[in-house]
DNA sequence: GTGATATGATTAGCGACGCTAATAATATAG
DNA sequence: CTATATTATTAGCGTCGCTAATCATATCAC
């Protein structure tokens, strides 16, 4: 099957290319989580709680930029599976701690091993310059996603599974 | 409301962390997507067919490292938005090309723009050094994502929308 | 204290995407 | 000509994203 070949790259920015560059990362390690058992979404929701919980709900749906019924949803399945605690506060009937539990810390550390190993077979194959062009540039990145990704709040926003 | 502070960032590979920083990137470009009735994976599969199209179904897929049914649901869609068209190939009754309409890349660009803008306010406040890096570092990504994503084929995968 | 307002979480329900399994249509090999 | 391979589609399921509406609890104004 020969396909249409592509002329020639058009000029494409820094952002649109590390959009594209973000997105098909993630499609690859996608296959990685799903090995495991734990879905994209859970696997960093799981992180936020193991590196940074407890945490109530509505600061975990911050952290993660979705809104609260998802991550009401989210966290029932998972407690479903035992990965995380649900329990109210004693002062505060309205909020919910969420914890995670020693299984989830276990699949969770799992997972990232598995993904990170999957990642750096890719990476592996870089001059050592180049790998630490990519460190220094994800350290920039973490930076630019920490200030303006969350709103509020001190949670730590993982997503590290 | 107060939250629980993380004590101490642990010890993260840069490919851990790389993962990190795509997820929390594209969370917050997500929303310029939908802000202009476009989901991500229409704008990124728009990206290729108008940057490497025509391209055929199979293919697309492949490029987007996606099953070939996901594949076909969304130019379903698509279609029906005028966004794309299909055309049998005269040759083979199997295969069906693929193209963008006009429309499917005047709103490609449109939202490109947008999800560039933003991504560009954020890069906005880095010092030039910082944004070299990390030009620097989206080739390096580049070349990895694309050599080790789609098995075969010439088509470029782009997600540029 | 009581009534009004604000906040945190949940429920209900929809749409978009991801998948696998099965099927239809066509090409190709033996 | 039959058997196998390839391409795309259909059917059907699960997860995750959302908004709107609701429930429970806190807090504020008086």
């Amino acid at each position: 099957m020969q396909i249409s070949r592509v002329n020639r790259p058009p000029v494409r920015s820094v952002a649109d290319r590390l959009h594209s560059a973000a997105i098909h990362l993630l499609r690859r390690l996608r296959r990685q989580d799903d090995a495991m058992g734990l879905t994209g979404p859970r696997s960093s929701a799981l992180s936020v709680l193991v590196f940074g919980g407890p945490v109530t709900l509505g600061a975990l749906a911050r952290a993660e930029q979705v809104s609260a019924p998802t991550v009401t949803r989210l966290i029932v399945g998972m407690e479903r599976d035992r990965l995380v605690r649900r329990e109210k506060d004693p002062k505060d009937g309205r909020v919910v701690w969420l914890h995670a539990t020693a299984k989830g810390a276990r699949l969770l550390h799992a997972g990232r091993r598995r993904r990170v190993a999957a990642l750096e077979t890719d990476l592996a194959s870089l001059a050592p310059a180049e790998r630490h062009t990519l460190a220094a540039a994800t350290d920039i990145l973490e930076r630019v996603v920490e200030r303006t990704g969350t709103k509020g709040g001190t949670v730590r926003t993982g997503r590290t599974g």
